[in-house]
RNA sequence: GUGCCUAUAGCACAGUGGUUAGUGCACCGGGUUGUGGUCCCGGCUACGAGAGUUCAAUUCUCUCUAGGCACCCCA
């Protein structure tokens, strides 16, 4: 049990809030009927969503197999610092959102905000410099921000991600933004790729200057929040979303002319291989992001039609981070990488009206009266799982009546009843659940009879379901 | 962290300053012994939490909590 909770602000109160709470016997017990309440910010992920995330993990899965990339598992727990050094310590994923405390050792650790650092971190620790590169990983979990809730924005949520790192080529980046573009193209969702440059810290810095150059005479026309970027982070005025700022930004100086001459013909290579796999992209200039560790190619993927629609529109993004490596202590190694927003694709799944089968549905029913019949049912259940027909019951029933309504909303085409009779016979019946006829069948053979039935009505009546993971 | 809107059953919605707060779907049971889809009957579960105004609050006010949307930021 944590004793303490450190926030990046104002520690103090926080812990002394925490620990009033913990020795005062009123606080957190609700009682009565108040029923327990969710977290804010987070949620349960239902029956009824799993099929579109197995679908999402399978699809993920074959990318990942198809463009050779291996999956690495990562802690949800981290030395709170790997991510205040990589990710910037002026982002407000660290200023604000990132749920860091003190762990019973004493230790300052961080549940991990994004695991591209995390990444990193296993890159080095592991000696992966030692591998043939690029050393191709991908990885799939939750991630944990303190921000304010909001549609498709949660505080935890799931990403995947997909890390290339050791090689500093373009046709990296080309091909990450591939498959990701292949992905989403696959789940059945129209994204466009939003793509740019930010060249690298040194050319990047100069065009700041710049930049914040050509503001400040225009200093009192921003607002609030503009004010403090320019102050604390010029390039995020550059997606500012102050209508006042449209005018002002048109004639702002433009960051891919202040690239320096590598970064230029990186971004361009990058634009060509695209090109050659038919990838459609736009280009925008006022694209930045918001972790530190970037640099020179920038994207997110922003589900098509929904551009300004919707402010929770990127459905993920990515670039490359050539220093990160190296900034936590490794050789200087280039890589490139993205992360996605699985609920985010889930929703829009669900948009587009995508809800594939949860399961397997069944292809018999198995109803039962009595003791004896249920003792053979649970034997004969067994008996078509091993056959691979999948079965279902109601044993929890002792109305044939009921156990027939759930037959007939699992629609499957086949009933089995077992009595009391039936059980003294040695026999079963079939009940065709669409025409109402029944026959009588010795029970031993019962599993290789409907295996024909079922072999036979196959492909006229309904496919066997497309199981996924 | 800021602003606006919202909160009635498992879900979708009605409704009221004053008797047992309704409807649909879902769920459970029944319509004589062991037969589903329709129909009929019955049952279950709710005014988010706390304080205030009032003779009386689910209804009005405030606070909190949660949800939605936008900002901030990002996935």
């Amino acid at each position: 049990m944590p004793k303490k909770i450190i926030a990046a602000k104002e520690p103090e109160e926080k812990i002394e809030k925490v620990e009033k709470a913990a020795s005062s016997s009123e606080a957190p017990v609700k009682k009565g009927k108040a029923p327990p309440e969710l977290l804010r910010g987070f949620r349960d992920i239902l029956p009824e969503e799993q099929a579109r995330w197995s679908l999402i993990r399978a699809k993920v899965r074959e990318m990942a197999d198809a463009y050779s990339f291996d999956r690495i598992e990562l802690p949800l727990l981290e030395r709170a610092d790997l991510f205040q050094r990589t990710l910037g310590k002026q982002t407000d994923v660290i200023e604000k959102e990132m749920y860091a405390f003190e762990d019973p050792s004493g230790d300052l650790v961080a549940m991990r905000p994004e695991a591209t650092a995390s990444v990193a971190r296993a890159f080095v620790n592991h000696g992966m410099f030692n591998l043939p590169q690029p050393v191709k990983l991908w990885y799939e979990g939750p991630m944990f921000r303190h921000d304010r809730p909001q549609a498709g924005r949660y505080r935890q949520f799931n990403q995947f991600g997909f890390e290339s790192l050791g090689v500093p080529d373009a046709i990296v980046d080309a091909q990450l933004i591939l498959l990701a573009a292949r992905t989403f193209k696959e789940l059945g969702i129209d994204v466009t790729i939003q793509i740019n440059s930010i060249g690298t810290p040194e050319s990047r810095s100069a065009y700041l200057t710049e930049l914040a150059a050509y503001f400040r005479p225009h200093r009192n026309k921003l607002s609030e929040d503009d004010k403090r970027r320019l102050q604390k982070s010029p390039l995020r005025l550059l997606d500012s979303k102050d209508p006042a700022m449209a005018e002002l930004l048109a004639g702002a100086p433009q960051i891919v002319d202040w690239l320096d001459e590598d970064s230029k013909q990186h971004f361009m290579k990058v634009l060509e291989y695209l090109d050659e796999v038919e990838v459609s992209y736009q280009l925008n200039p006022h694209l930045v992001r918001g972790l530190d560790y970037y640099t020179r190619t920038v994207f997110e993927i922003w589900e098509s039609g929904d551009e300004g629609e919707r402010a929770q529109n990127a459905l993920g993004g990515g670039g490359r981070y050539d220093g990160l490596v190296e900034l936590i202590g490794g050789r200087p190694t280039p890589a490139c990488g993205f992360a996605i927003g699985m609920e985010r694709v889930a929703k829009a799944m669900a948009d587009r009206g995508i809800a594939p089968e949860a399961r397997v549905k069944p292809l018999v029913f198995f109803c039962q009266l009595g003791d004896g019949a249920r003792r053979v049912g649970l034997r004969l259940f067994e008996e078509f799982r091993v056959a691979g027909i999948p079965v279902a019951e109601a044993f929890g029933k002792n109305a044939l009546k009921a156990q027939l309504e759930v037959a007939n909303k699992l629609a499957v085409p086949y009933a089995l009843l077992l009595g009391q009779k039936e059980v003294l016979d040695g026999t079963i019946i079939i009940r065709d659940m669409d025409s109402g006829a029944q026959e009588i069948v010795d029970s031993g053979k019962i599993v290789s009879i409907m295996r024909r039935k079922l072999a036979k009505a196959e492909g006229v009546t309904r496919p066997v379901q497309d199981v996924v993971q």
